[in-house]
DNA sequence: TGACAATGTTCGGGTATCCGAACATTGCTC
DNA sequence: GAGCAATGTTCGGATACCCGAACATTGTCA
């Protein structure tokens, strides 16, 4: 259980600059707030996080090391399973979620051996080594960018397959170059110019703000 | 928890004419007697066992089902352990007690395929199919071989590390052929004549009866 | 600033699993 | 076949989760 807890409150940080909410917790764990609360309580106990009543939840540095390791786990196995049995990348979170518990710590290292120690996961998430270091990004979210900028797609986001299925049909694959053309607020929609590795010429994609949020970009320099 | 339950049950008849006991499967699981008794009236209700008080537990259509299915996932994942990540055959069982609980239908399916469709796994263990469908073996415990007569190592009990260890170190291990050259009752103690598979010579081993008992051999024709 | 919406906590209660101790049954031995 | 050891069951109680409803706090907006 801390696990869950733990790794769910680091994933709230880790591209955002507020703290978690309770709420947060309850929305991404499936379970209720009021469970949440109580479970917290615990966590403080075993001394894994901080919480002020109705305020914020933090992680201490024990914590925050346990959730680095699922983290850790969590990517490691999703490369695994893409890279060794032929998973789609939309498929691989619900299944590396139940793994990463049962799996000992030498199923872990031995993946990341296998793997030749790689640092990005399929959806462009970065590795935690295992001694806990984890390198940072300076990606930005795609439907923060300004009209006219553009970058490298470097992260999107692996937990909804739907959505994962869908870019993946419309050409939006991890390091692929896109530029944004226009913004149309009204009708909440972003306008990419987008390039594929190969050929030059840049096609034009209509995306949603919904899917832009999942979606984190390089910008060019 | 059911599944636990039913592979216990499954287990401790497979290689034996008697019914699974209480007992037996509190010993399995760790779990204390007066738990499985308990747990046994669920069971019975969800129609996977059927039990006599203070009788036999035997599994229903659908208990063995169930259980020849986690063998399945045991046996699949040891073998995957063992040909694709390295580990050794007395590493594995541990591992993949934890990891057949957490992999999906999916997961098992793709390292089956992944390795060929095993009809054995690393010990020697018959790999039921994807129907359910499990070959019989003919193969006889060593402790019961009479002196004199010999055949082929078919399997080895994966259920104690240190055991199988010793046995390797020993070489005793899968397809060796070996013969009983003479019991010493008094000392519990079998002298085994054994043919690595590439020289000719046989080669003398003692061996004590606590290990044969995890040694079952296909006899010779 | 007062009232309401959003958010978080507490409380009572439910389920599943575990255990040890007391009790019941079985079966072996003399 | 009486008695005892081995085995199995029942019972009361502990822990760890979960929930919804009632209550508390915070923050927002007129």
């Amino acid at each position: 259980m801390a696990q869950d807890y733990v790794s769910a409150i680091w994933k709230a940080e880790e591209w955002s600059d507020e703290h978690a909410a309770a709420g947060d917790i309850a929305a991404r764990l499936g379970v209720a707030t009021s469970t949440v609360s109580g479970n917290l309580k615990k966590l403080v106990a075993d001394g894994l996080v901080e919480h002020e009543r109705y305020g914020a939840v933090t992680l201490t540095s024990d914590g925050r090391a346990a959730a680095v390791q699922m983290v850790r786990r969590h990517r490691l196995l999703e490369s695994y399973l893409v890279e060794r049995l032929g998973y789609g990348w939309d498929e691989v979170h619900d299944e590396a979620e139940h793994l990463e518990h049962a799996a000992s710590e030498t199923f872990i290292d031995r993946i990341d051996q296998e793997l030749g120690f790689p640092e990005r996961d399929p959806h462009g998430d970065l590795i935690p080594r295992r001694d806990g270091r984890v390198s940072t990004s300076d990606a930005v979210n795609l439907a923060d960018l300004a009209v006219g900028t553009g970058g490298t797609i470097a992260r999107i986001s692996d937990e909804d397959p739907a959505l994962l299925r869908y870019l993946g049909t419309h050409g939006i694959v991890l390091d692929t170059r896109v530029s944004v053309r226009d913004r149309v607020e009204v009708a909440g929609v972003l306008v990419l110019g987008r390039e594929s590795g190969e050929t030059g010429r840049p096609l034009e994609t209509e995306l949603g703000v919904l899917a832009a949020r999942a979606i984190w970009v390089t910008p060019d320099d």
